[in-house]
DNA sequence: GTCAGTGCAAACTTTTTGCAACTAC
DNA sequence: GTAGTTGCAAAAAGTTTGCACTGAC
């Protein structure tokens, strides 16, 4: 996985955020959760506890254990600095903060998903009034099929058809 | 759990639905997948994979096994008679085929999950023109936090930094 | 008669939990 | 010093898989 070295700014101001957030609860500072909001705010796209993990262990001054990676992303997710997806049976994880709001299209067929951004789209959920809801975020997850395998299906239907 | 009885025409026609697909998949009309379908068009509302189980060791003339379940609920997922959701940890399902397009607010805090619908949203949502990719349903998840769930937080913050 | 589909249990994967050791405060 | 946090390993929860048996075609 490829990492990012070229947002220092965000990285300081996620500490930050993270620090207010940490102090207002009385949540402790400690070492390994700035390590892992640093090294999550290193990763762009998606990612799942597993390769967090790994790449912890592989570049981080600290080895943390699962168990505390599952923990500091309850927090961090409750600080609005990370969001959490369910495309298939592994939890995806992001970066939130700075970051474009954008959908997924994810194809039922071979499961791939894609990003895409639409303003519009955006300003349009974003911008319903909901019945004693405060909104914070929010995630569209579009299904169907990509092209190419919409071409494999119709190809296998046809061949069913003419056996009958 | 309540089950429908006022639905028969809605039962009837997925039935007929799941038969073609099953056909032109050269797949087999078992009694289990039908019993499924029906029980699956019987719930209003999310469930899971244990409550479906149950539910029809219960009442169906078909015990039918947890595997089973999952392989069944594939193949109507396929045919596109069953959605899934992944809120929390469990996946839930809800039946698709005659359903209003509704959308969801999830409460952060109390993992709530409400449902509402807006005829604008879907328009915005299924008008959309997507590259490589036909689109067949969608699934739009609000977050943020319930009124119940402010108030307690507002109370639970004032109280930290008052002890500051 | 054949082989897709089923039930059962075991295996696997992901996440949560209990507890002793550690450390931020 | 104390209590929140960590690491580890075990447990739990959800889903998938292997295999012998069954029944749809």
């Amino acid at each position: 996985m490829e990492l990012r070295t070229d947002n220092i700014e965000v990285r300081e101001k996620v500490k930050q955020i993270f620090t207010e957030y940490l102090t207002l609860r009385k949540h402790r500072k400690t070492p390994e959760r700035y390590a892992i909001l640093n090294m999550i705010y290193s990763i762009d796209g998606h990612f799942d506890i597993e390769s967090l993990y790994v790449l912890m262990e592989e570049t981080a001054r600290f080895r943390v254990s699962r168990a505390t990676l599952y923990n500091t992303l309850i927090l961090l997710m409750d600080a609005r600095l990370v969001i959490k997806h369910q495309f298939g049976t592994t939890s995806q994880y992001e970066k939130s903060y700075d970051q474009e709001t954008h959908h997924h299209m994810i194809c039922t067929q071979c499961g791939k998903v894609t990003e895409f951004q639409d303003e519009q789209l955006k300003r349009d959920i974003e911008g319903k009034k909901l019945p004693r809801f405060r909104q914070t975020h929010y995630s569209l997850y579009i299904y169907g099929m990509c092209t190419r395998c919409q071409r494999t299906l119709s190809r296998k239907l046809t061949i069913n058809k003419r056996k009958k």
